[in-house]
DNA sequence: GCATTCCTTAATGAATTCATTATTGTACTT
DNA sequence: AAGTACAATAATGAATTCATTAAGGAATGC
C-alpha cells in the first residue's frame, strides 16, 4: 500500500509539538492536549505582540499572519478572535487585526484592576497560609531583587519581581482569580519593559515586597492587603505618569 | 440580468440584525457593526447557557449547534471558542462543548473575584463622584428593591438589584473592570435564580445597599469600599454555602 | 484642480471539502 | 464470557472555495 499524499499547499514544516513556555494563556489549551494549528497561531502571535516584534497600532491582515506562520486562515482566524476575547487586539473588518496601543489611561485601568486582585490575593494567601517552597521562593526573589538592585541590573530585578508577584499570586487559591491577573499582567508588560530605565531605583519597590513577607508569614491579612495595595497604587501611578510624558 | 442565487444550503431564514439586549458580551464584537453569523452564534448560545437551557455538563456538538442556528459549523466553531475563552464551556476533542457546572467552590471563586472587583469599584465611584443620573438610579434600585421586599415579590427584587450593581459598576469610569465584572457576574447568575427562594429575605441587603449609597453621595471611598466587601462577602458565603448543601 | 460616481480588487465571512483520528461496535480468539 | 483486534463511523481540524462588500483608484463632470 502506498503512503496517501497530503494535499496540504502551504508548506508543511515539522510542527514541533512543544509546549509553549510562556506563563499560561487566559485562554487556556486543554491541559495536556498537543496544540493544534490555532494553538500554535495563538501563542506566536501573542508572543510576537507581547515583545513588541508587532508594532502596537499596526494592523495584519489574516492572509499576512497565515502566509508567516505557514498554514491557513482558518487556525489564524481562531488565533485572532481569542485575541480579541483577551482584549490585546481589535478586529477591524478589511483591515485585519490591529494591536492593541496602550494608552496612560489604558494603563491605570489596567492598575486599577491589577492592583484590586492582586491585593486579594495577597490577603487570601495571608488568610489561608502559604506552603513553604511557596514562602521560600518569595523570600528568595526578595534577595533577588536586592541583590539585583546593588548591581544596578534593571532587567535582572525586573524578572524578580515578575517572579515574586507571580509565586504570589499562584498561591492565593483561586484559578480565575490568578488567570485574570495574569491576562491583564501581559497587557502590562509592554509598558513596563519600556520605562524601566526610566523610573526611579525601586528601593521603596523592595522594602515593600518584605514587609508584604512578613504580613503573609504572620497570617495578617489585613496588613498584607494594604501593603500590597499602596505598592500597586504607587506603581501604577508612577507607570501612567510616565507614560503620559513619554507619550 | 439575472439575480444569482445563493448556493447556500441551510435554509437562509431572513436573519434578524438585532442587537442583542443582553449585557453587554465579554468578547465586544465591534461597536455598531452589524453583527455576523459568528456574532449570532455566540450570543444565542450564551442566552442559552445563561438561561439554563443547556444543562450545564452537556455536550454539544459544533454540527448540532449549527444545524440549530441554521448555519455551518464555521461560525458556530468561532463563538465556540470564545465561550471558552470566557470560561464558561470547555471544548473536549469529539465530544464538543461541554457547559461547565458551577460548583460551590467555582462560586466562591467567582465570589472572591466580584467582590474585589466591585468594591474597588464602589470605591472608584465615590472617590471620583457619580453623576445625576446614575445617582438617581442607584436610589430607584434601592426603592424598588424595597418595595419589592414588602410584597415578597424576589423575582423583582433580584432585578432591581442586577439593576443596582450594574449601574454601580458602570459608574466606576474603568471598561476593563466593567467588563471584567460583567464576566464572572454572568456566571454567578444561574445560581443566583437556582437559589433565589431558598435564601433568606435580603433585608439586610437593602440596608447595605441604603448605606453604600449614602457613602458614595458623600464621597467617602473609604465608607463605600468597606461596605461593598462586606456585602459582596456576605452573599458569596450565602451562595456558596447553599450550593454545597443542594449540590 | 477638486469632487463624485463607477469599477476593480482585495479581504473577509462563511460554506464546503477533505484527511485524520478517537470512539464505538463487531467479530474473533481464548 | 471476557478480552482483544479490527473495522466502521463520526467528529474534528484545517484547507479550500465561493460570494459579498468595503476600499481604493480611475474616469468623469464641474
Amino acid at each position: 500500500m502506498t503512503i496517501k499524499p497530503r494535499r496540504n499547499s502551504p508548506e508543511r514544516k515539522a510542527v514541533k509539538p512543544k509546549i509553549p513556555t510562556s506563563g499560561r494563556s487566559a485562554a487556556a489549551p486543554a491541559r495536556g492536549v498537543r496544540p493544534n494549528q490555532a494553538d500554535v497561531a495563538y501563542s506566536r502571535l501573542r508572543e510576537l505582540i507581547l515583545a513588541g516584534s508587532i508594532a502596537p497600532g499596526s494592523f495584519v491582515l489574516e492572509l499576512e499572519a497565515a502566509a508567516k506562520l505557514g498554514m491557513s486562515r482558518t487556525p489564524v482566524r481562531e488565533a485572532m478572535v481569542r485575541l480579541r476575547a483577551e482584549g490585546i487586539v481589535e478586529i477591524r473588518a478589511r483591515h485585519g487585526m490591529r494591536v492593541l496601543p496602550v494608552s496612560a489611561d489604558d494603563m491605570r485601568e489596567i492598575y486599577e484592576v491589577i492592583t484590586s486582585l492582586e491585593s486579594t490575593a495577597a490577603g487570601l494567601v495571608a488568610k489561608r497560609g502559604i506552603d513553604t517552597n511557596a514562602l521560600s521562593s518569595l523570600n528568595e526573589a526578595v534577595k533577588a531583587m536586592d541583590s539585583a538592585l546593588e548591581r544596578d541590573d534593571l532587567e535582572r530585578w525586573a524578572q524578580a519581581d515578575e517572579d515574586f508577584h507571580r509565586t504570589l499570586i499562584n498561591s492565593c487559591g483561586n484559578g480565575r482569580l490568578i488567570q485574570t491577573v495574569d491576562q491583564f499582567w501581559s497587557q502590562a508588560h509592554r509598558a513596563r519593559l519600556l520605562t524601566l530605565r526610566l523610573r526611579p531605583k525601586p528601593t521603596q519597590s523592595n522594602r515593600e515586597h518584605a514587609a508584604l513577607v512578613k504580613a503573609i508569614a504572620k497570617g495578617d491579612a489585613e496588613a498584607a492587603v494594604r501593603i500590597h495595595q499602596e505598592h500597586r497604587e504607587r506603581a501604577g501611578r508612577l507607570l501612567t505618569d510616565l507614560l503620559r510624558k513619554i507619550g
